[in-house]
DNA sequence: CCGGGTCTTTGATTCAGATCAATCCTTCCC
DNA sequence: GGGAAGGATTGATCTGAATCAAAGACCCGG
């Protein structure tokens, strides 16, 4: 552990409760390891040892079976990932591969379920943690089951649009590629989604997409804030 | 509450390992009600403020936008629903409605949260609840996205075949229409996809489904513990 | 600077699944 | 019993998206 972080990791929701001597001990515990990019993490079916807080990088959540695979998530700096296997002493049902050269906090999950039956703001913090995790596959879920690509596409980029500042530009925050499995969608469908796009303002030019009708846009996509607002 | 129902309601992992004197308070403030079928329970967009608990009926979990609806869960006894939101003190995601006669036992948000605060042991049995619900969404979540219709029915007939002991002959819990908006499809697509299952031995009458060829079924659906394994 | 790899785009074609339409069947209510 | 209403099935057609194929664009290592 670099003395570095832990105010960092202190402050996540998480951690932010819980006593000093507590946060010590997990730290303690804990591991700080840096991946190259491309490196898995996680294999799903595997045993949940640790739990992963993600300090820099990026990292890919990934489901897959019958030799098909998709992109279930993606994780940002500071997020937390495979909690609920971790608490339930379970299997993995997403692997996890850096897409990015990414600096990872390993807490042994030991640590965590030890914790979580001795410290009960810590378990009221996992409730926090987890229930908004809960609620964010559900909004996934709602969005993928009532939603065309070019819909999906839309509000994705909306509401990068408004995560970004509202400026006008949007950059991706990840490849092409990534993006069309996140929403589902073949790469070739989302190259001709954003040509479907082109008629209600959006420019794409590589990573940075400039939108020129707003309204336009949201009235194809027709946001909703019980499936596009981040929490 | 009516007294008969207690030990049912005290063993639920949810209030299995609290005190006599927290449950006892959460049952007093608690409502017992029996709604007809077809009743609207929870309006996505509304605040939380009870905790569902379904003791007798089934209760259908609904998202909609933009006009479309789709089904997101049934609920059968002893389970709970919209928990998250409760804890979040947030907004429905998800309205909910009877599709029978349902006996729902309901307490205000308010008890939950306080008890949530006081009660660590409660907090854990949360932890745990949610973690499930969680776990199970990103299992429908992969299912959604890595098979086809067809697959997807397929896994459903053979899970219900298991949950209902293997006998070769499965009940359908609820009607077609329903199992298709569960499955992201269309009424007419599931009863082709019937047709095309016949093939595998799959013969239907009703809601009773006769399997005949479980092996044939199995290679077609490729059932993964990671996706259709039940809790 | 070259060559190979990956990512992206574009075009042609196919296919899964939706939609539209009609019929049949059950249920249920007068 | 009869008829209305909703559910399920079947057929014809349409469409959104996948697949197949090929060509550019970009990056990276030697």
């Amino acid at each position: 552990m670099r003395e570095h972080d832990l105010p960092e990791i202190r402050a996540l929701e998480l951690f932010r409760t819980m006593s000093e001597e507590s946060f010590a001990e997990l730290m303690h515990a804990a591991y700080l390891q840096t991946f190259p990019t491309q490196v898995q993490l996680i294999s799903e079916g595997d045993l949940a040892d640790f739990l992963f807080i993600l300090l820099e990088g990026r990292v890919e959540l990934l489901g897959s079976t019958a030799g098909r695979e998709t992109t279930m998530a993606i994780i940002k700096p500071f997020g937390t990932f495979i909690l609920a296997a971790v608490l339930m002493d379970a299997i993995h049902l997403m692997s996890a591969r850096t897409t990015e050269k990414s600096r990872v906090l390993m807490i042994p999950a030991r640590n965590i379920r030890d914790l979580l039956a001795k410290d009960g703001d810590f378990a009221r913090a996992i409730v926090v943690e987890l229930s908004s995790c809960y609620r964010a596959v559900v909004r996934d879920q709602k969005n993928l089951k009532l939603r065309s690509s070019v819909e999906r596409l839309a509000n994705r980029i909306i509401s990068l649009h408004n995560a970004q500042g509202a400026t006008g530009t949007v950059i991706l925050p990840y490849d092409k590629k990534t993006l069309a499995s996140l929403l589902n969608m073949t790469p070739e469908n989302l190259s001709r989604a954003f040509g479907t796009l082109k008629a209600y303002g959006v420019q794409v030019d590589n990573e940075r997409i400039c939108l020129s009708d707003l309204t336009g846009l949201e009235t194809l996509a027709q946001p909703n804030r019980l499936i596009d607002e981040r929490v």
